[in-house]
DNA sequence: ATGTTTGTTCCGTGACACGGAACAACGCGG
DNA sequence: CCGCGTTGTTCCGTGTCACGGAACAAACAT
């Protein structure tokens, strides 16, 4: 049952627009009372709202993310980085950390000018097709590495990487310079440099400025970026009593094979 | 089985902090047992997450909170107003809508200074203490004045105005300003000042600098304020071809006549 | 008016949630 | 090292409540 409210509730992702009842019944494949039954459940707990015949995520979901302390505390740490970072270049800004084998973003702040980007907060992407994606991999260990390139590289744009010996020529310049580039592999039209997070050795989290392709200025965004990530590296590091212990960060390892 | 699955992820709000299986079934005044396997099955669903003996909130209710579209269309029209106003006073920015008789909190942005507050993203607190709070009850219609003004005032420091005289004339200089100001009533040493958000004559969020007292220049403050939730309000009429409108977010237009 | 899709109610059946009890795995002080 | 309180886990018989087909109602479409 609990499967159940899950499934319902799982059919919002990642899309969040209002469903209607057999909308919902149809993409979980229960009947329609059961979705019925579950779904008044939802309201009552706040978990679903409801507005004429369509329902959507209610507020107690919200509440309840924000909650969630890998997201929170990191994201708390990192903001004032990303503030820095957007001041000083004024474009889009991402915080993302690898979950398996997909980064999902954390945070991504802008001005006015909204980028049209596949990424969302709370979504996720393939790590092979993004600076921050990619800036995860290069740093989180070779196995990662062969068993992405083990499989099929998916793509988002045509200029997405599905050469995997490209991607790994691309890993390695990745792993001396310690920036990551990206040119059109998640949106046309954008390009975006990323820079890894550290603790230790590996990577915990990765943070990119995206910019439209014809302003795609590296040389100026490099320093940026790099002086972010390595001042939020530092933070992370435990220095500060203000910030949480490194130990809530930990990202899934990928070899959890459960389920 | 849904109820008792959403007490246990109640116990998780606010404070978020991991829990043990004893705290859980004393927290919720379920039996053990049926903890443990519900504690289980919300595990296996990726709504919690455990390492070792403690359980936290999971990283699936962090994706699908930020999937809440009410929640997530206003926070992303909101965010270039506040990033302005954040790069205006270089101060803590709120971001607020009202929600029963409490304010919730959809953004929170800061630089390295942390201030101490009690706000948190996805938290509420009583209309009556914060600047936010105030802009929107003062816009929220004479009955909820009333109906808040009838009850006992709820305090969060000495300084919360507790006296519903004073209250109302708080709220009628705001609804003449069109500005909020609050003085240590949420957290000591510091002050807020917030400006309400219209949709016609009524508020529909509220945003506000919160700043040290020692710092704490309304007169600088205040046209920053009025300026970004003026703005706000504006792009939210509908006109704003510069950011993305929310009618790009229906999957298909409507015209609602229920309710 | 008439078919068609969508939302809701009803209810008999049986799966499975329930939680007391008993057991196992700690952590701690002696 | 050993007893002892606490916490976590497994077991399983009982009874409940989730289940979903079927029938009905309401909302569109034509």
């Amino acid at each position: 049952m609990l499967e159940k409210a899950a499934l319902i509730l799982d059919c919002f992702s990642p899309s969040g627009g209002p469903y209607r009842l057999s909308e919902l019944s149809e993409r979980t494949g229960l009947p329609k009372p059961t979705v019925h039954r579950l779904a008044a459940d939802l309201v009552r707990l706040g978990w679903l709202e409801r507005s004429g015949p369509r329902y959507l995520l209610g507020a107690k979901l919200f509440e309840l993310g924000s909650l969630v302390p890998h997201r929170r505390d990191l994201r708390e740490t990192a903001l004032p980085f990303l503030q820095d970072l957007f001041e000083a270049t004024r474009e889009t800004i991402h915080l993302g950390v690898r979950e398996g084998m997909e980064v999902v973003y954390l945070e991504r702040i802008h001005g006015h000018e909204a980028l049209r980007l596949p990424s969302r907060i709370g979504g996720s992407l393939p790590l092979t097709c993004t600076a921050v994606g990619k800036a995860l991999l290069a740093f989180s260990g070779a196995e990662l590495t062969e068993e992405v390139l083990s499989r099929p590289l998916p793509s988002l744009t045509p200029h997405s990487i599905t050469d995997p010996a490209r991607l790994r020529m691309a890993l390695e310049k990745i792993q001396v310079s310690g920036l990551s580039y990206e040119e059109q592999e998640a949106a046309l039209e954008v390009s975006c440099i990323a820079a890894p997070v550290f603790a230790g050795d590996t990577a915990v989290a990765a943070l990119s400025v995206a910019v439209p392709r014809s302003r795609f200025r590296p040389a100026q965004l490099a320093p940026a970026v790099r002086t972010a990530a390595l001042g939020l590296s530092r933070v992370l590091r435990g220095g500060g009593a203000t910030t949480f212990p490194l130990s809530s960060l930990r990202t899934r390892p990928y070899t959890d094979k459960s389920r």
